[in-house]
DNA sequence: CGTCTTGTCGACCATCGGTCAGCGGACCGT
DNA sequence: ACGGTCCGCTGACCGATGGTCGACAAGACG
């Protein structure tokens, strides 16, 4: 007789529903932003449903970004069959590229990384995949085996990209031709610094 | 007739002490792994008179923070007698000394610093207001003026630092000199990548 | 010894992440 | 059309958190 109280869908529509409506709200709040409760009201749902589908706040979290960190990894891994040089740019467009198509997302990504761990493990396993499979392809390109101080480096160029990356967020007269080649320009010079100096010819496309 | 139940302190007397254990919690514990309650508790005093003193939660860490932030911006700041490349050397030290000496409260801070936009101020002010100096003396030096790329080229290099000093703090066999070494080759190789080669040639000492 | 200032506290609040017993949609066989 | 049944879904609840408030009492001063 009366109207139906809530409305029944199947398991993975559900889900696929929250996972979706997760996305979208996790791009314009971070991790500590929003509520389980918001997040439930706004998807017109109670929270008990929520905790149904996934365990914990940082797992649905986590659900929400795996398809676009898998989407990202996939662009931005480095063509095996391309000179290390060559492959080194392709990933690093891809990568700004990306950042560039996601901005908001990107920043409200950072700052939740540094709130949940399971988060910033994402984040890292992206981040240092990429970074170990280019220097991988500059090591071998090389014959040369990284030092310590080596890693060291590229663990800092690691940063120097996101730091860099966001600070040109905000300045849009700089061309990403311009901050590409400041990008291989830092990584050339850490690696020289660091001694790898036959890494640095490799990047460099020597 | 009976012990006081609790003693009463002088307002300056009271506060002094809070912060002084909050300094010691702090390095200890980052800003969300520990609540007023246990700190109150910590204290042998009620949460109530925590919130007497300060404002909020945020405000108390900021002031258990000051007296620190302070000390390493005289530490750091670059002396303004010395030639610029000079300069930047001695406040590398400075800095990355501070770190060493202060290593567990360092990353705890880093992570507080990700949460509260407060203290990522002050992060921030301490670090950009350094590198401005910094970049200040060789533009100084160099007749220079710094342009957009080579800011970006700063504010990279300078979560190039942090990184590369949080890894270097897990590689305890590479020698303080060869981390500085890598900081001062990883702004050459950003600034000369940005197009601002007078800038690094002011760096490498020239 | 009483009085007054104010440092101090216990009790309380809304909200947080998370849990649980059980209601009630909607599809089934009849 | 109807009763049964599976399971998607909910409201009520939990302990802990950051934060507030009126009232008590410590201790200096007369």
């Amino acid at each position: 007789m009366s109207t139906p109280a809530y409305k029944r869908l199947e398991n993975d529509e559900r889900r696929r529903r929250l996972v979706e409506l997760g996305e979208q709200l996790f791009i314009e709040h971070s991790f500590d932003e929003i509520s389980m409760a918001q997040i439930a009201r706004e998807a017109g749902v109670s929270k008990a449903l929520l905790y149904h589908y996934f365990p914990s706040k940082q797992e649905f979290f986590v659900a929400t970004l795996t398809t676009r960190a898998e989407e990202l990894v996939q662009r931005v891994t480095p063509d095996p069959s391309l000179p290390p040089a060559q492959a080194l740019l392709r990933s690093l467009y891809a990568y700004v590229g990306w950042i560039s198509e996601h901005r908001d997302g990107f920043v409200k990504l950072l700052r939740s990384a540094a709130i949940v761990p399971e988060v910033d493990d994402i984040v890292r396993q992206v981040r240092d995949g990429t970074a170990t499979r280019i220097i991988d392809g500059l090591a071998e390109a090389s014959g040369e085996t990284p030092t310590p101080i080596a890693r060291i480096a590229v663990a800092g160029w690691l940063s120097f990209m996101d730091g860099a990356i966001l600070a040109w967020l905000d300045h849009p007269d700089v061309q990403q031709d311009q901050l590409i080649g400041l990008l291989v320009g830092s990584l050339l010079g850490s690696l020289t610094a660091a001694g790898a100096g036959s890494l640095a010819q490799a990047a460099a496309g020597g």
